[in-house]
DNA sequence: ATATGTGCAAAGCATTTGCGGAGAT
DNA sequence: ATCTCCGCAAATGCTTTGCACATAT
């Protein structure tokens, strides 16, 4: 990712301003708003190259296709057991530093909580 | 699952006996030792179903195939960020009761910590 | 006996790659 | 001017599905 084009722009806003993670067919439609011409091979190459950089993180769920987000600092993944949409949640405690046997060393981690969102909590009209 | 076969025995068998994230190639190919008819198929089948079941759970990493393992109590995934091995470790220390905001209800999480492993440590040879 | 499971081949999607042309530096 | 990037179309790879036969209960 060396040089800085309009649709590398797009993306990466795209990414900042939705603030949740986004599947590579969301970042093309939302992108196409901006640059009209965006094709979905761009936003492959693109999410790849940013991935590679550090700027993007993958979080995937298996039967859905990857989706992809800006990290930011200490939030965790919700994964709703019932309508699968994904949600960013500030993660409010600090957790415990872990210990990992020794040779292993840690360079970053990811937490997915799986559960019931506020729309599909037991006992809501609709939920289980 | 409702009905015990030698395929769907084998299957479990190997996802116990390995004790690790395994690929379904993987599975077939371990599989076809103990039941060599063992094709593809029978193992998405398997895996699927016992997804439904809660006996299995899915492991994913960007570019890779998704992973099945029968869930270990107390453990997380290590996935080193150069060999792209994927480890199950224990986890030392109990972790912290975390707080979600409310509405949020969990049922379940996982925790993958990506770095290096001891084979591919800063400072081995051949690793970066 | 009968519904469920199996294996093959074909289909379905998400993702990657080849290539000629466009754009950034 | 040159090297990188873009977009299209085709290819690839993982996963699912249709169908006829086999098998567990």
């Amino acid at each position: 990712m060396q040089r800085r084009t309009k649709q590398r722009s797009a993306i990466l806003r795209v990414l900042r301003e939705e603030g949740r993670p986004l599947t590579p067919e969301e970042i093309l439609r939302q992108g196409k708003k901006e640059v009209p011409s965006l094709g979905m091979t761009t936003v492959y190459r693109s999410i790849r190259a940013m991935l590679d950089d550090g700027v993007l993180v993958g979080i995937q769920y298996p039967g859905q296709p990857t989706r992809y987000e800006v990290p930011a600092p200490e939030h965790i993944h919700f994964i709703c057991n019932r309508c699968r949409q994904v949600y960013d949640l500030p993660l409010p405690q600090e957790e415990a530093t872990l210990s990992l046997p020794s040779g292993f060393v840690a360079e970053g981690h990811e937490l997915i909580v799986y559960g019931r969102c506020p729309d599909c909590a037991p006992g809501r009209p609709g939920a289980v």
